[in-house]
DNA sequence: TGGCTGACCAAGCAAGCGCTTGGTTAAGTC
DNA sequence: GACTTAACCAAGCGCTTGCTTGGTCAGCCA
């Protein structure tokens, strides 16, 4: 938490309990229940109480909220990342921060609505905003490989690393669709599992 | 091949060299390119070379393509994998059907766009339609249900089937995300290695 | 006290949307 | 040769959409 309040400090991500902040989190929460394309700015201004052409003296566009959403989550995202990776020692258990990061991320029980925008949205996106979109989650995904790489040269891993990060994005980002958090597996354990799927040897992970 | 004309002859679904049949082609190919939502009735019908309001003499809604393009899909797709089932013999090779069927939709050279139309816009169905096509899933759900229950009798398997099958669709339905059939992994290969993945013990599989 | 600014409202515009309507054409049927 | 039907066109209706405009108002700083 101490992350986030630094973050916004530094003027990269909005303050939730702004007006601003407010209009992202319900555009979020409203972008996972319709989608992008079926809420509408009257939606979104009516969920925070103001109305629909207020919206545009906050943003530029409708897209500008979306970009916004994705462009903040992965800056938060990487933050998070970032921290619990510096925090984690040996590569065996960085790569399992990184695991557990993601999956909290997908199904955790606070960002899963702007990570499924995440996932879901970025068709919704021009061209343009996707190439900048890009430049953030790059500097997100280099933490997953140079994890992925210091495991595979201590021979946790065999594979190529591409394949093996795609492989476990696969995994983690379809969770919501069955995983639950108050079921029988927890969190943890899907990520020890997660975690002993890609490993070679069993007994070394 | 041969079960594709006899479900055009038992009117279960739209020979694809009629009006209606182009029709569907196209508009799942826009609906995969550009989405449901941002597909119009203007695209499609350009697509196939006719005015905008013709299209409602073969479909009564646009609400009406989509359902088609997933109820035939489900029709089409529950018949290879029956067929497929019924030629292969014992739980081993009988789940290893289901596999390679399923990965033949996702990433095979024909049926890709359907398969991510079936996977991507449930959304954007109404409540109502999304349970009409519910029943057509169900029957084809039941097919792996039923394969991997005869797999975990045979002691291939451990774990609940229900959760081995979600992850299992999460493992292929993401494979369009990264994988390449031109690539150096092919299809059969990865058939067997994702059967490899979720059997017990290695030797046995 | 007076001007400035951020946050917002009320009203509505232009464009695009799904869909309807009335009619045309060509092929098949009795 | 009269009738039916499938396939389609040309035109446009009614509605929703993202967004604009001109203005209001409370809080703040000098």
């Amino acid at each position: 938490m101490g992350q986030l309040k630094a973050l916004i400090q530094q003027g990269q991500i909005t303050d939730p309990d702004s007006p601003r902040g407010r209009l992202l989190d319900q555009a979020a929460q409203l972008f996972r229940q319709k989608g992008y394309e079926r809420t509408t700015v009257r939606d979104i201004a009516a969920a925070v109480g103001i109305q629909s052409g207020s919206i545009f003296h906050h943003f530029s566009s409708k897209e500008d909220i979306l970009r916004s959403v994705m462009s903040e989550a992965l800056i938060y995202f990487t933050e998070i990342l970032r921290d619990a990776i510096s925090k984690a020692h040996g590569p065996r258990d960085k790569l399992l921060a990184c695991i557990r990061s993601e999956l909290q991320f997908t199904i955790g029980p606070d960002t899963t609505a702007i990570m499924s925008v995440l996932i879901s949205e970025w068709r919704s996106l021009s061209a343009e905003v996707q190439q900048d979109i890009l430049q953030y989650r790059d500097v997100y995904e280099q933490f997953w490989l140079d994890a992925l790489q210091d495991a595979g040269k201590a021979g946790l891993l065999a594979g190529d690393v591409f394949v093996t990060r795609r492989l476990i994005a696969g995994a983690i980002h379809w969770t919501p669709y069955w995983f639950q958090l108050d079921g029988e597996l927890s969190l943890e354990d899907l990520a020890t599992e997660t975690l002993q799927m890609i490993c070679t040897g069993k007994e070394s992970c």
